[in-house]
DNA sequence: CAGCGTCATGTTATAAGATAACATCGTTGT
DNA sequence: ACAACGATGTTATCTTATAACATGACGCTG
């Protein structure tokens, strides 16, 4: 899984993405870094180095409101997209979605206060279909 | 200032309110600790349980994206009230902005997935009309 | 009044999240 | 070969937040 875009990584950054694409939801860096001891991991730079740097590619998302990490579900995620995440906080899953009025709208609310907007968090929290 | 809301407010509510007030923008909880020392203040805990009571009464909100606190802008914020915070990267001042458009929107992409919105959180980063 | 519950407070210690600073190693290009 | 760069490893530290436990103030009710 997630060959497409592991190519181009580094030993570090592709056990990191593993992780977090395995995972059934959001991880912490210090889950993260307890997974991968076994693969040689020691400290906590180890993994932010590397969330650095997928995030930097868009393969990772950082869920402010949990302070936790996700492997983007969208193929080649862009990275200055404006992006939605849904969160369970019945069962954890983490739902992305892409909303193209959702960003005119952000765009639009920015504008108008005469804000240049680079960069968008929008994070929901609630139970999603299956937790009802 | 702020008599208005103050009057149901501790002690350690009221300075923490103040303080988050006097502000010009966004403080952490630590740098609210430091400011109320001369107070009496000793331990973050002071801090956090006066910022949690403010929250509840939407007095002060959490910006997630800073890990820091602002005293709400609106004259008695609703809890439950769909709020989107422009931040600017530059000059560090924050504007809170209720759009009702937005609310809609974010109530749409998760009703169309079956989630069930509890709690939105909505982060613009930039830079401000002064900053531009 | 006494006893009880509840909420705010105070205090110490610790958990959880993130970065600074410095050394080493491997690859690439000249 | 060697300089430049990026990735890595390691230790220590900083920032943010909470656990656990004790005390004090207040109102309610018998």
């Amino acid at each position: 899984m997630a060959e497409h875009a592991s190519i181009n990584l580094t030993k570090n950054q592709a056990l990191v993405f593993d992780a977090l694409s395995k995972a059934d939801g959001p991880l912490s860096a210090y889950t993260i870094l307890d997974v991968l001891r076994e693969h040689g991991f020691r400290a906590p730079l180890q993994v932010y180095r590397a969330i650095d740097k997928l995030q930097e590619l868009g393969l990772v998302h950082r869920l402010e409101t949990l302070n936790a990490f996700v492997a983007c579900t969208h193929p080649n995620c862009e990275t200055h997209e404006t992006i939605a995440f849904m969160i369970c906080d019945t069962c954890g899953r983490v739902d992305e979605i892409s909303d193209s009025m959702l960003a005119e709208r952000l765009e639009t609310i920015s504008g108008k206060s005469g804000f240049s907007l680079k960069a968008s968090t929008v994070e929901l929290r609630g139970s999603c279909g299956k937790c009802g």
